[in-house]
DNA sequence: CCTACCGATCGGTAGG
DNA sequence: CCTACCGATCGGTAGG
């Protein structure tokens, strides 16, 4: 009989379980991680795993709410100190770039490659994804109004249509970077955004 | 014992498998697309099926050259009778955007969707959708150049960084037509490539 | 093109 | 947290 494990104990093999999950997800995607191999990397036993989270969606949702933790920690709580308006957005835009430059997690963005992975499909961890994609554009927003409203864009600027292109340009680097290796990627996403966030 | 098949009927049934690989694999992923679930959708065996490519991985590479001529049928054969150069590049990007948006196939574009499931993996599959996004690429710059050395577009143009802005501003229509079924996003897209493509 | 089958692995549960 | 097990499904093969 094994010795009975503290609260502590408990959350740091959570933890443990939630790392190595984000870290395969990331590289293989949502769907494989499967319980059978996940179990094997960490030395533990399926039942053992599964008693954490109860069914292989109840850890889909941890790993993401892991990835969430993980992206706004590297990316905006990084830039917090900033004055809100355009130089608060430029930084956003440089530590996003920074972050996938630096490949955090293995296999570049995990919201993007879950996102691609289950956007055909229904169900909570579709809409846990949809939720965070939701979030983090209303963060954009939110500086880029405030920059407008500041004179530090022009006072016609079409929001959404900027945040459409600053996607698109992250969504770009992560391609370039995963699918072809260019280290030039990073340069020209820094480029891409400086031509859309000048006056 | 059944009648022998001719040549046509068993090119027919061949292409009748890769015509419904072709729709899984892009809502749910080359890797969901299985063989089991194949054959059951088109009501014939595994076995039966498996004889006409041998390995899910050779099923795999021609679903992937499927989508090349799906893609190349819709895209780059739409535009062939405009003047090469801008003209054409503008109508290529425009065929590009309607193709997402009349949803040609379901999940959108295949390529982004295997190619964003792929890059963290290494093999033959992978190495085939690297090749088709790299002969594409290819097609862009030749027309970009022609554009630029027609005058109509800036002679400083930096070629890589329009094919790197192009490309995102489709990433990112996959993204907002997929994940939010926004129906602003093909106009978002047409105007970024209006900017983009405006000298 | 079929039936019948293989070993491996899937997510998950019973019982401790 | 474990062992031992479940039915379902995976890709693939033998033999016709």
């Amino acid at each position: 009989m094994s010795p009975r494990r503290s609260v502590a104990d408990t959350l740091e093999t959570r933890q443990r379980i939630l790392d190595r999950s984000l870290a395969i997800a990331s590289a293989e995607g949502l769907e494989g991680l499967t319980i059978g191999r996940l179990a094997a990397e960490l030395g533990m036993s399926k039942a053992g795993l599964l008693g954490h989270f109860g069914t292989k969606e109840a850890l889909q949702l941890a790993v993401v709410d892991q990835a969430a933790e993980v992206f706004l920690r590297e990316v905006p709580r990084k830039v917090k100190q900033m004055p809100s308006g355009l130089p608060r957005l430029i930084e956003v835009c440089e530590a996003w770039v920074s972050y996938l430059e630096r490949e955090v997690l293995p296999g570049g963005c995990f919201f993007t490659a879950a996102t691609a992975e289950f956007d055909g499909r229904s169900g909570r961890v579709r809409d846990a994804l949809a939720g965070m994609n939701a979030l983090w554009r209303r963060d954009l927003r939110i500086h880029i109004r405030r920059a407008v409203s500041d004179g530090d864009l022009k006072p016609d600027t079409d929001v959404e249509q900027l945040i459409y292109e600053i996607l698109g340009v992250m969504l770009a680097l992560n391609h370039f970077l995963q699918l072809e290796h260019d280290e030039a990627a990073p340069r020209r996403a820094r480029q891409a955004l400086k031509r859309l966030l000048t006056k």
